[in-house]
DNA sequence: CAGGAATATTCCTATTTGAGCATATAACCT
DNA sequence: AGGTTATATGCTCAAATAGGAATATTCCTG
């Protein structure tokens, strides 16, 4: 699955955002985010085919965290459509410059 | 239509990147990307309608450009993401930092 | 205002996908 | 080994959506 595909979903997004402050079992996510535990398992692993997470067997359970490879695609894709909110401050960071 | 939906299409993302270079006609765009031009048309309303592009009425054409505003959104969303692939380097930022 | 070019809209269909539920697998503990 | 906890998988259904083809709309020109 594509990191665009991957991301389009809420529930995937907030899967991510959970596992920003770190690994986490399963149930955690589950008990977070008050869904079913299979379709949690089910989205952790559409985000692990995507390449957005990781796991680590830890006994009975399965510890994911975030892989922030296709994340830095993703910043890679947005690269040249940078400009065109950075341009809308040109005229500000001209005047600015030379100010300086 | 969410940015990030808009975006889990290719066709759009291939509409996006054509309009890097300036704004376009539909049918430059029907001429570049050979699809069928109501399916061009449709996904550039899909692509209004989450506010990654503007139009602009000359006579009987609609010029399409890009709206940053959305992907800067994105960007946004993006950023909490960034410690952890820039995490990935720090061992040799650190390193070259020192060496300053 | 008639004709033609550019674009939008509608209808239909096939595919995809997320949710719910039931069930299966795996690991730990005693 | 048996029971319990943690997680994954399979099945089915309903909703969303992209594409194709036909049609409608808008605008310009003569």
């Amino acid at each position: 699955m594509l990191i665009f595909t991957a991301i389009a979903d809420p529930v995937r997004r907030d899967i991510l955002g959970l596992l920003l402050t770190g690994e986490k079992p399963v149930g955690a996510i589950v008990d977070e985010l008050g869904l079913a535990q299979p379709n949690v398992s089910k989205q952790l692993k559409a985000l692990h085919e995507a390449g957005l997470v990781q796991v680590r067997i830890d006994g009975p359970r399965r510890l994911y965290r975030i892989d922030p490879g296709p994340l830095a695609e993703l910043d890679n894709w947005l690269q040249p459509y940078r400009a065109f909110w950075a341009g809308k401050l040109d005229a500000l960071d001209e005047h600015l410059m030379r100010s300086d």
